[in-house]
DNA sequence: GATCCATATTCCCGCGAAGGAATACGAATT
DNA sequence: AATTCGTATTCCTTCGCGGGAATATGGATC
């Protein structure tokens, strides 16, 4: 039952505000890390979990994953994520997410994923000399 | 976190068919039974399950035990329940169900809940001489 | 009060999921 | 080739859930 499974992706917080933000457009795992506040080990675990359901797709760049949603969805996935979103709209918790993300970079210098730019990702103060970097992206 | 506890009520196919069959107004385990073809105790346990999270609730009436759904639900729920019901419009299993329910007797005999008419509970043939018994009810 | 019925609860088992620590992997840099 | 970095996977433990059999409960009937 095709319903069953995606509330099964759903039941859990972490995986609801990874798919929350990610409606915002693709990112990679460390950003994930410090848009949700949580270890690597556990994002990484439920974009597994959500990736072999089908529910993301990742693409490798460099030394990053990048996660998206598929492009792609079942009508009732896609029913469900919007009714998500508006949940979360009315939700402190998820919209917290999202400004941290909004924090990561302005609009206009979300680059594009294809072409690496300036990432954020390194820690505070650290002159990074490499050269290419994943990215936020555009609004799908 | 609301939300969670909703998607956690959601990820089981047995519930989704209850809470499907209940959007249609209140019915007894009896008819459960009849409506999903499920043992009691799986039916039973389920909707303990739904009620310790308030998603149904539930009335005493003689023998018989009325679930439905809370009168006031909270914007969440409201829009998840939405979100179900138009997933199961297109899903055979879904409409099986209602199939049966429908089945169980024409709308109009469709009795109220307060009074006790005929439930149609009892096994094929049975001159049950009991007097009060739940039945279905109302769209609510 | 004994019995019958509809329903709930308890006890059992097996399984899968969540979390963390440690480790492995793959690409890029040096 | 060795290192570094971002990410994935493995191993382990804990925990709650789903299912079924058996039993309990509570109201109604006799």
């Amino acid at each position: 039952m095709e319903l069953v499974k995606i509330y099964e992706c759903l039941c859990d917080l972490t995986r609801l505000r990874v798919l929350n933000v990610l409606a915002q457009g693709p990112l990679c795992v460390c950003h994930f890390q410090e848009v949700l506040r949580e270890p690597q080990v556990k994002i990484s675990k439920h974009l597994a979990y959500l990736r072999t359901r089908g529910l993301v797709e990742c693409e490798r760049q460099g030394n990053w994953m990048i996660y998206e949603l598929p492009a792609k969805l079942s009508p009732e996935l896609k029913r469900n994520l919007a009714c998500l979103q508006d949940c979360a709209r009315e939700t402190p918790a998820f919209q917290k997410d999202l400004a941290r993300l909004r924090k990561l970079g302005p609009a206009e210098a979300v680059a594009a994923i294809a072409d690496g730019r300036g990432c954020g990702c390194e820690p505070p103060a650290k002159t990074s000399s490499r050269s290419t970097a994943p990215a936020r992206a555009r609004r799908s």
